[in-house]
DNA sequence: GTGCAAACTTGCACGTAGTGTAAAAAAATG
DNA sequence: CATTTTTTTACACTACGTGCAAGTTTGCAC
C-alpha cells in the first residue's frame, strides 16, 4: 500500500480502522434516522436499523448501546460542538459571556439542521426524552468541568455549590431558549428564524446574568421591552 | 359494612380497593429498596422484586413500568410534596423566594431520609441516573407550571422564555445544592447537615438571584445586590 | 509477498424486559 | 346469592442487550 498520507489535515492519522468505524457508525445513525422519518420514533427495531444499515444486530450494539442512543447521536455532536466553542474562550472571561459567545457560534444552519429535524420528529414522544435529557445532562458536566477550572475552585469550599449551579443554570437557559425557539418556529431555518434563536440565547443568558430580575415577576401588568409590531404568531 | 368514616381527612371514600392498590404498591417499593440494599443497583430483577412483594411479575408491571420506576417513586414522592408545598405558597410572592421557602419546608429527616438513602446506594450506578433525571425533569415541569400562572404569559410574548428559563434554573440550583450535600455529608441526616442543607440551598437560590454576579456566597439569608446591566449586546 | 497478532464483525444462544390476551380471583353492587 | 366491575395471574410473544466463539479484516514485521 501506498505510504500514510503526508497531507493529513489532522494530526492523528486516520487508520483504516478508524475510518471504517466512523463510516459505519455514521451508517447507523443515517438509517436511524431515514427510519425515523418513515415509521416514527418507536416503530422500528434495532434489527431494522442494522439491516437498513447494512450491517448485524450484533455489530450494531457494538456501536451503540440502543436505538434512543443512535439518534441522540445527532444531540450529542452539537453539545460537543458546543462546548468545544466553549473551552475556545479565554479562561478570563465570565462563564456566562463565554457560554453565550459558545452558543452563537452554532446558531447556524449547519449546526442545528440535523437537532431541529430530530427534535420535530420526536417532539411528542417520551421515547427520545430520555437519552435527550442524559444528552443534556452530559453537557452540564463539561459545563461545570470547564467552569471548575476557571474558578480555581478552593476544596472544601462553598465554590463547589457555585460552580454547580451555575453549569445547571446555563444548560438550564440553554434548553430554554431552544425549548421556546422550537415551540415557535418548528423546524423552521430560514435566517430570520436563527436570528430569533441567537436572540433567544443572549436574553436567556442575559436573564441568567440579571438574575431574573430584569422585569418585576410579581402580578403588575407593567410589560417589558414593548416589542415593535409582530404580534402575529 | 360500617359506614364511610366520617372523621375522613380527604374527601375521597378510601375504599377497599384504594387501600389494597397503596398497600401493594408500598410492598413493591420496599421489595425493590430491600434488594437494592442488599444486591446492589442492577443485581436484581423484576421477578425478584415481584417475588419478594408477593405478586407475580405481571403484576408488578402493573404498577411499575420499569424496575428503574419502582425506585424512582421515592423521588417522586419528595418532588411531588416540593411541588405542594410550591403551591402553598402566596401567588404575589417572587417566584425563587417560593421556590426557596417550599425547598425549606422539606429539609426535615422525613421527607429527605428515602431519598438520601437512595442517593447513597445510586450514587455512582449509571442505572438510576436515568429515572432521577426524568424525575427532576417532571419536576421542572410543575415548576413551570406553576410559575406560568404567576406570570400571566402573554402568548406570544417573550414570557415564555422567562417562565421556561427559570423553572429550568430554579431546578438545577435545587439539584446543585442537593448533590453538594450528598458529596459533602453522604447520609447523613443530623440536625446540623440539615441545617447545612437549608443554607446550600438558601445560598443556591441567592445565587441565582444574584446572577451568579457576587462571589461571596457565604453569607446567610442576606439580600443579595442589585444586579447591574447585562452583558454587552 | 508471507505470517502473525490485533481489531472488528458475525451468528448463536441466553436471560430479561415489557406487553397483549384471556381466564381466574376479588371486591363492589343489587 | 347473583351480578358486574376491577384486579391479579398465567401464558405467550417480541425485542433488548450481552457473552461467547467462531470468522473476517486490518496493521505490522519480516
Amino acid at each position: 500500500m501506498t505510504a500514510p498520507s503526508s497531507t493529513a489535515d489532522t494530526a492523528t492519522v486516520p487508520s483504516r480502522r478508524e475510518l471504517n468505524k466512523a463510516a459505519t457508525r455514521q451508517a447507523i445513525t443515517d438509517a436511524a434516522l431515514a427510519l425515523l422519518r418513515t415509521k416514527g420514533p418507536g416503530n422500528f427495531t434495532a434489527e431494522e436499523i442494522a439491516d437498513s444499515a447494512g450491517i448485524s444486530r450484533r455489530t450494531f450494539f457494538n456501536y451503540f448501546s440502543s436505538t434512543d442512543a443512535a439518534l441522540a447521536s445527532v444531540v450529542h455532536t452539537f453539545l460537543h460542538n458546543a462546548i468545544q466553542q466553549l473551552r475556545l474562550r479565554p479562561a478570563e472571561e465570565p462563564v456566562l459571556e463565554s457560554a453565550q459567545a459558545a452558543l452563537m457560534a452554532l446558531a447556524d444552519p449547519k449546526a442545528v439542521a440535523p437537532l431541529a429535524e430530530l427534535f420535530t420528529l420526536t417532539q411528542h414522544s417520551p421515547l427520545m426524552a430520555n437519552t435527550e435529557l442524559q444528552a443534556w445532562d452530559h453537557c452540564r458536566e463539561q459545563v461545570f468541568a470547564v467552569a471548575r477550572e476557571r474558578v480555581a475552585v478552593t476544596p472544601g469550599g462553598e465554590d463547589e455549590l457555585y460552580v454547580h449551579a451555575l453549569a445547571g443554570s446555563v444548560i438550564s437557559c440553554g434548553k430554554a431558549a431552544m425549548e421556546v425557539w422550537f415551540s415557535r418556529r418548528g423546524a423552521d431555518l430560514s435566517p430570520e428564524s436563527l436570528a430569533e434563536l441567537r436572540q433567544l440565547l443572549i436574553d436567556a443568558m442575559a436573564l441568567l446574568g440579571a438574575g431574573f430580575n430584569s422585569r418585576s415577576h410579581t402580578m403588575g401588568p407593567e410589560r417589558y421591552t414593548p416589542a415593535p409590531a409582530s404580534p402575529a404568531s
